[in-house]
This record gives structure tokens, sequence and C-alpha cells, in this order.
DNA sequence: CCCTGTGTTAGACAATCGTCTTACTATAGT
DNA sequence: ACTATAGTAAGACGATTGTCTAACACAGGG
């Protein structure tokens, strides 16, 4: 474990870092209410009482985590807009990229979809928060399929997360991984045989 | 062992009846581990102490309740059999059933899919009980594929759940009960459109 | 040296969780 | 009238929840 430098921002940072990462993790694993301040200070490393210096309440926490995985997936869809212009093959990194957490989807779904579906049920004010994840993704979308001329560019992003969240459900109910890669083989054909 | 009342129903059987309604809606509205006894007692109006009469833990009240909708699915799925011997038309009492509970499923999503994602997460037991909901469906749906004469019928049923999860899954997320009705009519042409 | 600010740590706190024991009532059969 | 049984009701139990306080370590600047 790196003991950390009297530099620029203050050791703090660093722990503040390693409680969001492993809220995060946590979060993901367990669920939002199943997850506990035991368990996250456990995971971080660091003991109970260190956490009100960092975080008021549970929520902040989960807005923390929120904003760093918003700041992720914005990260994630600059990089692919960086690295292929063709907003074909840019869809088929959308693909690509749920294939590569295959083995986390199989246990635990979608970490955007299942959070939303937790939180939704009687937590509107962390659902609102939550859903912007989608947001993001949903923008990106569209504008891959604007630039393809998709007139029905907003509805067609919908439709896809739909079928992708739809495959990630039944994924972890089945726990079936030739039946996710095989709905992304899927996909990328429809990806491909879209007119443009 | 089998404690069978002589007469066919003490009332007990009513009060019992009660506790899984009222724990039924709960484990759907707010999700299975945020329902506490507290909750489903004032909701059954029975006083707390009187549970463990019925049930001796809250993982046997789920047991109860997943044992009562999937009687309530086999129910549905009889009458849908009884009603329609087109399995082409039938597929579209499935599409239909989605729609009419579309209020619900607006601002709790799906009963089976969340129940299934939150149990998957971190309770297997629970959640290979849950999962039997879905077994019904699927078993079902491939019947149908498989009595208009198509080969990979289990797979298209797995592809029609899968895409009906995500529509439920985006519906919840976004509120959106024109996305659903439009994807429920593209289902229709869909099932329309499927050789037979 | 003290002072101040940043960060650490243990533990108190009331509330709530699922579980379980106990005592009670009501009724029907003898 | 006595008793066995089915069901009701209240509340204790220890564990755990999220929240919060107060004492502590330790640095750098005066």
């Amino acid at each position: 474990m790196s003991k950390k430098p009297l530099i620029s921002a203050g050791q703090g940072d660093s722990v503040r870092r390693e409680i969001v990462a492993a809220a995060n993790r946590l979060f993901y694993h367990r669920g939002y209410n199943q997850a506990s301040f035991t368990d996250i200070a456990e995971a971080a490393g660091i003991p109970r009482g260190n956490f009100y210096y960092y975080f008021k309440t549970k929520d902040d926490i989960l807005g923390a985590v929120i904003d760093a995985r918003i700041e992720g997936i914005r990260a994630m869809l600059a990089e692919w807009d960086a690295a292929e212009p063709n907003p074909r093959l840019r869809l088929k990194l959308f693909s690509q990229m749920i294939l590569g957490s295959e083995k986390e989807l199989l246990r635990y779904g979608c970490p955007m979809g299942s959070l939303n579906i937790e939180l939704g049920k009687a937590q509107p004010a962390l659902k609102a928060k939550a859903k912007k994840m989608f947001d993001l993704f949903i923008e990106w979308l569209t504008q891959q399929f604007a630039a393809m001329g998709h007139p029905q560019a907003a509805q067609l992003a919908m439709e896809l997360m739909a079928r992708a969240q739809g495959v990630a459900v039944m994924t972890q109910v089945y726990g079936d991984r030739e039946f996710l890669q095989a709905q992304l083989a899927e996909f990328d054909s429809w990806i491909e045989a879209l007119p443009s």
C-alpha cells in the first residue's frame, strides 16, 4: 500500500477516493440498501468512525459514487469518440463494452439498471440522480444514430438501450453467458444492417 | 408433522392469505429487503407477534409469496390457453397483459424482474425460487413458438422475454408510458410478422 | 513552545431489524 | 365443567442500522 505524500490535495483525498471506490463496488454487488457502513469501511480499510469526516449521510456517499460513475462513463464515451469516427463502428464499441463486462454482468446484472430499479421503488430523490447515468448513454447513442442520418435517432437509442437492459436481466436471471454472447452478436448484425 | 386442519378452513387460513397478499404487495413496491415485518403486519392488519405462528422466517414468507405468484401465473397461462387456441394470438395476450399492468410497471418495474435482480445479487437460495416464475413464462412462450413450427422456439422465448424485461426497465427508469405503448405495439407487429 | 488545521479513531446513540417466548382468549368436544 | 387446541397479542432479545460526538495524533507556521 502506498503511504502517500503531503503534496497538493491533502492526504484525505486518497482516503475519500478509496471510500467511493469501495462503496461503488459494494453498491453494485449487494445493492445500495444492502451495503452497510460497516461493510464499506471494512472494504475501504478505514474505521467506521472516519466516515462522518468525509460524508455526512449514506445518501451523500451514493451521490459521490454516482458522480464517479458518471465521470467514468463520460471518459469512456469520449475515448470512443476519439478512437472511432464512424458512428456505426462506435455502436459496436458499445456492444463490445457489454461483452467485456460479461463476468460481472452474469453475477450482478447491469450496475446502472439494477441501481435504478432498486432506487426507483421507494427512493425517488436518489433515483433521479441515478437516472443521469442512463441519460449519458441515451444522449450518446442518439448522437450516433443521428450521425447516421436517422430521423428517429432518440427512439432508436431508447430501443437499443432497452434491448441491452433486457439482455442484462435475462443474463443474470439465467446465468447464461451463451445467451449473452448470442444476443450481442445479434446486436452487431442489427447495427450492420441499419440503413444510413 | 403435517398440521392439517380437520375442518377445511380454520379462520387462520384467511389471516395467512392476508399476510401473503400484503407481503406480496410490499415486496413488489419496496423490494424484499426493504419491506419489514412491521410494514407487512401493519398492511395486513395484524399484530407483529402473530407472525411467528404462520411463518418462522422472513424467507418463509417470501417462499409463500413466490408460491402464490407462481399459482397466479399458472392460472393466467391456463386461462390464455383455454381462451385462445391460436399460438400467435396467445402471444398477443402476453403483450396485452403487460400493457394492462402499465400503471404499476411505471412505478415499480416488473415484479419478477426486479425481485430476481435484487435477490440475485447476494441471496442465491432465494433467487433460485424466484427464477421459477420466469421458467413458467419461458416454458409457455416456448410452447407457443413451437406450435407455430419454429425450430428455435426456446431461443425465441428467451429473446421475447428479454425484450419485455428491457422495456420494463426503461419504462420504469424514464417513467415513459408512451415508450411502453410504442414498444408493445412493435411487439405485436413482430408477432404478426413471424413466419409459421 | 503553542496554536491551528487536517485528519483519525473509538465508541455512544436511538431506532429498527428479524426472531422468539410467553401469556392470553375463544371455542369445540368430551 | 374441564380440557385440548387454534389463534391472538404483547413485548423481550441481541444484533445491526445510520448517525454523531468527543477525544486524539500530528503536522507546519508563528
